[in-house]
Formats: C-alpha cells, sequence, structure tokens
RNA sequence: GGCCCCUUCGUCUAGCGGUUAGGACGUCGCCCUCUCACGGCGAAAACACGAGUUCGAUUCUCGUAGGGGUCACCA
C-alpha cells in the first residue's frame, strides 16, 4: 500500500432507494477511512439523467444521515463535471488512446445479433479505431483504445489476485454521441480528481475495475487499491428481491422499527468478523475494522439475527429517546410521555423492534372499559373476579401506592385466600392490560396508578351479558 | 454460453498444516418466574465431492459439482 493519503467514497447511483448492500457498502468505506484517519465522500452517480431522481438522491442522503455515515464533505454531483469528463477524453483522443467511432446503435445491434446467432461471443472490433476521422461530420462516440493482448492483474484487497486476459476487454464508449460521459469514464476521472485511494464497492463491479483500470493507465495517473466485497443475498441464497429486503433502509427504520445502530451492527457482521466478537459500538469497529477479515463469499440475510441484535440495542437505548420514537404510534400527549418514560425499562425488555416495543406500552393508554383479548378474557372465571374484588378492597385501602406496598398488598391476598401468586396475578393482568402477557404485574400496577388500577378492576368485576 | 468470483453447523462467522473444529442467531431441553420477555446452564447441528502435495489436510494445488457476478451510447 502506498503512502498516499486514505480517501474512500460511496458512490450510488440515484436510480431508486438507498438498499442494504448499499448501506453495507457505504459503512464498509466509513469505517476504512476512519480507521485510517482519512477521508470517506459520497459522489452522486447520476450521469444516467433519465432514471436519476430528485426522491431517490434524498433518500440516500438521508439513508446515510440515520445510520450515521454521512460524507466528510458535501456529496458531489456526476453531472456536474460533466465537462471535466469530457476533457479527459479530449486528451485520450489527443493522446491516441482513444478514438472516435461512427458506429450507429443499428449498427452495432445487427453485430450483436449476428454474433449471437453463430453462438460466440460478441467482442467489437470498430474498423473506426485505427482510422483517422476527426473529420466525419457523422455524430460519434469515443471509445477507449484497449489493449488487445496481455493481460490484466488486480491485487484486490478482498479478492486476492484475479487475472483478466485483456482481450476480453472491449473499446467501451468513454463519450456518447450526445457528449456526454459514461459511468465508466466518470468514475476514473473523479476517483482521480477527489484522489480516492481506496476503490470499495460491490462485487459485481470487480469486472468493471479491468476496464477501468485501463482508462487509468491510459491516463497515466495513480492506480487505486481496489476491494470487491461479496454481496448480500436473500435467505434463499439468491439475490436479493423485493419480496425478502431489497428494501430502502427507510423500511427498517419505518416499518421495522429498527434502530440504526443494531443495522449497522448487523451489517459489519455480515461479511466481517472479529474473532467471537458480536457486539460491537462505533469505536471499537472503527478500531477493528479491516479489508482483510472481509469474507468473500455472499452473505445471506437473517432477519432473526437482526431483530435479536436490534432487542439488544433496544435495551441499552436510553428511555426517554425511545419513547420518542414510538410516541406517534400511541398517540399520546406530554403526559402520556412521561408515563411512557417512567413504565419503558420494563417495556423494552420485553421489545425486538419499535413495533413490539409500542404494543407492549399500549395498555397503559388504553380507554375504559378495556377490550379483553380472548385468551385474556377466559381468564376471568368466577372464582378470579372473586379475587379480583378482595384484591380490590385491598388496593382501595392502601395509603400509599408504591411497589413494595403494591407487593405486599397482592402477597397478602394470595396468603389470606391460600393461593398461589399467579391465581391471582393472572386475572389481574387481564384486567389490567386486556392481555395475557405483560410487564410485571406489580410495575403494571405502580404505572397504572391507584385509581385507573382500582376502576380497571371494577370494570371487570360483573361478567358481560 | 464466454469471462470472473465463491463453497466451515439451517444462517452469520472464527480458523490462516497438527484444535475435543470455537462463538453468535435460530431450534430443543432445564433453571429463574405472577405471564411474556430478559438472563443463566446445557444439547443437537458444519469443513460440498474427488484427486494430489505433505509424516499430517478444514487449511496448499488441480479438477468436479453447486452457487453468484458480469457481458449496454445503465450504473
Amino acid at each position: 500500500m502506498s503512502a498516499r493519503p486514505v480517501v474512500t467514497r460511496f458512490a450510488p447511483s440515484p436510480t431508486g432507494f438507498l438498499h442494504i448492500g448499499g448501506a453495507r457498502t457505504a459503512l464498509f468505506n466509513w469505517l476504512f477511512a476512519r480507521h485510517h484517519g482519512g477521508k470517506y465522500l459520497v459522489r452522486i452517480e447520476d450521469t444516467d439523467r433519465a432514471r436519476s431522481t430528485q426522491p431517490a438522491i434524498d433518500a440516500i442522503i438521508d439513508g446515510l444521515d440515520w445510520l450515521g455515515i454521512s460524507g466528510d464533505e458535501p456529496p458531489v454531483f456526476q453531472v456536474d463535471r460533466a465537462g471535466r469528463h469530457a476533457e479527459v477524453a479530449e486528451q485520450l483522443l489527443a493522446k491516441g488512446q482513444a478514438y472516435r467511432c461512427f458506429l450507429t446503435p443499428e449498427e452495432l445491434a445487427t453485430r450483436r445479433a449476428a454474433a449471437q446467432a453463430e453462438r460466440r461471443p460478441f467482442r467489437l472490433t470498430s474498423e473506426w479505431r485505427d482510422r483517422d476521422a476527426t473529420a466525419e461530420a457523422r455524430p460519434f462516440v469515443v471509445r477507449i483504445k484497449a489493449p488487445a493482448a496481455g493481460e490484466t492483474v488486480i491485487d484486490d484487497l478482498v479478492q486476492g489476485r484475479v487475472t483478466v486476459a485483456n482481450a476480453e476487454l472491449d473499446d467501451m464508449i468513454l463519450l456518447r454521441s450526445d457528449g456526454s460521459p459514461t459511468y465508466m469514464l466518470a468514475v476514473v476521472v473523479d476517483d482521480h480528481d477527489m484522489q480516492v485511494s481506496h476503490v470499495i464497492r460491490g462485487d459485481d463491479h470487480l469486472n468493471n475495475a479491468f476496464r477501468q483500470l485501463t482508462i487509468v493507465r491510459a491516463m497515466g495517473w495513480e492506480e487505486p487499491a481496489y476491494a470487491h466485497i461479496p454481496l448480500i443475498h436473500g435467505p434463499d441464497g439468491a439475490k436479493l428481491s423485493k419480496r425478502h429486503g431489497a428494501l430502502g433502509v427507510d423500511a427498517y427504520r419505518d416499518e421495522m422499527g429498527i434502530l440504526p445502530e443494531a443495522l449497522v451492527n448487523y451489517l459489519l457482521r455480515l461479511g466481517w468478523g472479529h474473532g467471537d466478537d458480536e457486539i460491537f459500538a462505533r469505536e471499537q469497529a472503527i478500531e477493528w475494522f479491516d479489508l482483510d477479515h472481509v469474507g468473500t463469499s455472499p452473505s445471506r440475510m437473517d432477519w432473526k439475527k437482526l431483530e435479536n441484535l436490534n432487542g439488544h440495542y433496544i435495551r441499552e437505548a436510553d428511555d426517554a429517546r425511545l419513547a420518542k420514537l414510538i410516541e406517534h404510534k400511541l398517540g399520546i400527549g406530554n403526559n402520556g410521555l412521561d408515563l411512557l418514560i417512567r413504565a419503558m425499562p420494563e417495556i423494552k425488555a420485553r421489545a425486538h423492534d419499535l413495533n413490539t416495543l409500542a404494543d407492549g406500552a399500549r395498555f397503559l393508554f388504553e380507554q375504559r372499559p378495556l377490550t379483553l383479548d380472548p385468551a385474556a378474557a377466559a381468564l376471568l372465571i368466577p372464582d378470579s373476579r372473586v379475587l379480583l374484588a378482595t384484591t380490590k378492597a385491598a388496593f382501595a385501602a392502601l395509603p400509599d401506592w408504591t411497589l413494595d406496598a403494591i407487593e405486599a398488598a397482592v402477597r397478602h391476598v394470595a396468603d389470606e385466600t391460600d393461593q398461589k401468586l399467579g391465581k391471582i396475578a393472572q386475572p389481574l393482568r387481564a384486567a389490567l392490560t386486556g392481555r395475557t402477557t405483560s410487564p410485571g404485574i406489580f410495575d403494571v400496577l405502580l404505572h397504572l396508578g391507584q385509581g385507573e388500577s382500582i376502576a380497571r378492576i371494577d370494570d371487570q368485576l360483573e361478567p358481560p351479558e
């Protein structure tokens, strides 16, 4: 590795949302730069003006921001640099490393079809390659003169040494007939101008690296180091589809209720490992991250593991922060927020995403009389109602509504009636929360308050008609 | 199809010639217990196959099979 400063970049094309694979690529670039005290840049590859959209750009920027891996500098937009790209193409032309090709798309299609008919691979050999055709008036594209013989070797930081015969490389287009740069040219020029030292990107670009290298070499520029990381597949090993996770990171946030630190931890661990470690604080990840422990085989999404990690981070998260994140799901005001925060320690222990978190807190804000779910309703048999009535009386007599006092009261009723605690706790839970599962019953009582608790019990004392 | 890449429990991975092949998620069992979680303990579970190289291969080499990527005036 050369001594030049580390500069990485994440270069998405804004034709869709920021998906999980892109997020991981960005993360690895960010981590690598941080680890080496370098710089991490974001470049929007919008040279395909027909397919690039502003919503996509917003989604990508927003997603990176949410994950805490925004660029160190404002994003670079590739379209803004079209002039510079054309300039480099001109230089290549002047150096005889590129040529104007007057083949029309139709001619190209014909040749391609012919090659396919003969079942041989199509490799363009343009008759314009060695012609000096500056004077032609017809539309043309600018093509690179790819080396015809020999081979090109890349020492990929993840994949190892990869060799490709130059005969496999074709004279790809640098400038389209409308004068706009293609991706192939734009990446190389921008990476050079932005002084990118390490190109870390998805495996699907490995083949491109060879073609891009020919441009770098034709210009005599310093070559970046390459690191092609394996793609993420769906649980079935096939390409990640919409059905199983080719979602924008916004869906992980808004629909699945995932915390950014959980997604980051999961993504980091997917395709990379550090011994037996599973949980990484950000600083720790920066310290440990490297490229030589990035795996070489594609990895599959494991929703259960993400969920587990998310549960971990929810339990670790600040109560007020969590309350803020779910208050809109519960439709509560400021008074409710305070209650929610107070009850959060018990609620969050039982959640693995923001949806289950909100669901677990719902009983706190339910309007009386509660609608019991079937399992809870089934608990309220006549015997239970008698116990409930006794318990209610004990609650009504309590001068202080503290956890200790509540617990003592309930246990006392159990002793007096010679019942196990569960015989009282379960009907109580049903009456107070409408469900058969909830935080510990004493906590439920405490947070609901004396008046509300008694009222909810009262609601269930008489069997419904 | 050409070219390129990949292959350790179901999944994510540790391993970098000699290990009882380790951890995590998931699964199952037990414990804790007022329910559900959390937590604790334990169990089942893997080196794709075949040749080499070597005293010795999960590890190195080559095949086979399987999987993936890529072959545009898209990125």
